[in-house]
DNA sequence: TTGCTCCTCACGTCACGTGAGGTGGC
DNA sequence: TTGCTCCTCACGTCACGTGAGGTGGC
């Protein structure tokens, strides 16, 4: 009995209660001011006195804040005690938006890599560097789609000419080789127009995003990742870097 | 030359500036007020008012924003304009923030997830079970990490067993059957003490953590996660959550 | 009495959003 | 003149951290 008594007497300050569920006294005060972990006690000194039940509660508050749930959100759940499913309720919508935040840092990760790889690529970067690759990179998958589909192109274009050579080759006989010439001559005029359709190019002289003429797409000189073009803004030709633009419909 | 003076003319006010970038107006002013974009005019009513470089300064503004860097840094970077490290630096370290919080937002999901449906697979969920619950769930990767360790260890005593077995039946030599009994026997009393050792028990009652005593824990029922045991604080006897502590090294 | 702990303001952090009350410019 | 846009305070958000200046309890 004195036993219990004692236990019941047990009563921890500020200080200890957050020296045990390890965080600041300043953190079990404010849990006091939001109302999520009220003291048992107050002494006549106006000191804040918690038995073991609080210490047990601040390690459920601890625990539920490092899933990342919102004061307001254990509030609730204490105020609705026995309703398991404000519980899940709760749980389930943290779920989703910790799903949420993985999945956007994921992405601004490897935007961000892909960023720096970018400037490292660059010889000199100015702000006018930084803004061209900025809005490069915008567009950076419409541009990588562009490319994919040019190169799903390009290999089954390889596989024609080289399936009926081969064939004609072995079997002597050569007019499916003929024919698939004629086609992928054919696929090479659309693979150019569709490329003309959707690249677009900016200036690195007056940074305008610009779609290039054909006729001068075709003869210019390019690298990888840019092409000499006239800007039709500032009228001076030099290299462009590649992007890809949205076809607008008309 | 008119074309240019008129381009030069060509300003912008702050709602459309923040129309073309997509960002709301009070951002615009903010932004001017943090000193990371200034307007490059001001009319006599004190109005805002922007050049197309303010435009592209912008954009590239709210790319860096996406990539979740804070104003401070890009602030940084504009005031040490042409320093090529310091935009390194500042994305180096940004990715590293990423990583971190990508890291910390997974681990945090896993946790929430696997706290959800312990909630759901307890019958009641009131506060204590809850915390009952999260107590066992902080030292779940241990537990996880003994469960394994079991698990692994009795997969090679099945191997040993059926193994000396199987041998002993094809080539009617016994012996080694015998000598793999043995040492699974000496085995299974390391497992059981390697159990003893680092699992805990929750009262259900008092909602203690404690050390199961090796008789008992011998001889109770259990079930997959709980086992039967009498707490060393309040006395009573229950089934009691399974967890496990680390092991104090004495 | 001396440290140590605790108390309550009150303000700072971060990137804005939200009114309020007033005004510029077509 | 009427809308619409823009202006500047000033406060709110979120979960605390950081002093300041004062006090309780050993």
């Amino acid at each position: 009995m004195s036993d219990k008594a004692e236990k019941e007497m047990e009563m921890f300050s500020t200080g200890e209660i957050a020296k045990m569920c390890s965080v600041s006294v300043r953190t079990v005060q404010y849990y006091d001011q939001r109302g999520i972990l009220e003291p048992s006690e107050l002494t006549e000194g106006g000191r804040r006195m918690y038995t073991r039940e609080d210490v047990r509660k601040l390690q459920l508050l601890t625990y539920l804040r490092s899933l990342g749930m919102s004061i307001d959100n254990i509030a609730r759940i204490q105020k609705e005690e026995n309703a398991t499913k404000v519980i899940e309720t709760v749980l389930e919508e943290q779920i989703r938006t910790l799903e949420e935040e993985t999945a956007e840092r994921k992405q601004q990760l490897e935007q961000a890599k892909e960023f720096l790889s970018e400037i490292r690529s660059a010889k000199t970067v100015t702000e006018n560097t930084m803004q061209d690759i900025a809005s490069q990179m915008k567009n950076k998958e419409l541009h990588k789609k562009m490319i994919r589909t040019m190169i799903i192109t390009a290999v089954i274009m390889g596989m024609i000419e080289y399936g009926t050579l081969i064939y004609a080759i072995a079997s002597k006989i050569w007019w499916p080789f003929a024919a698939g010439m004629v086609i992928v001559a054919m696929m090479t005029v659309i693979m150019f127009r569709y490329y003309c359709k959707n690249a677009a190019f900016i200036c690195p002289e007056c940074h305008e995003v610009f779609r290039g003429k054909k006729k001068e797409i075709l003869w210019a000189a390019h690298t990888m990742k840019t092409r000499k073009l006239t800007c039709p803004h500032c009228g001076k030709k030099s290299f462009c870097i590649e992007t890809a633009l949205e076809v607008e419909n008309e």
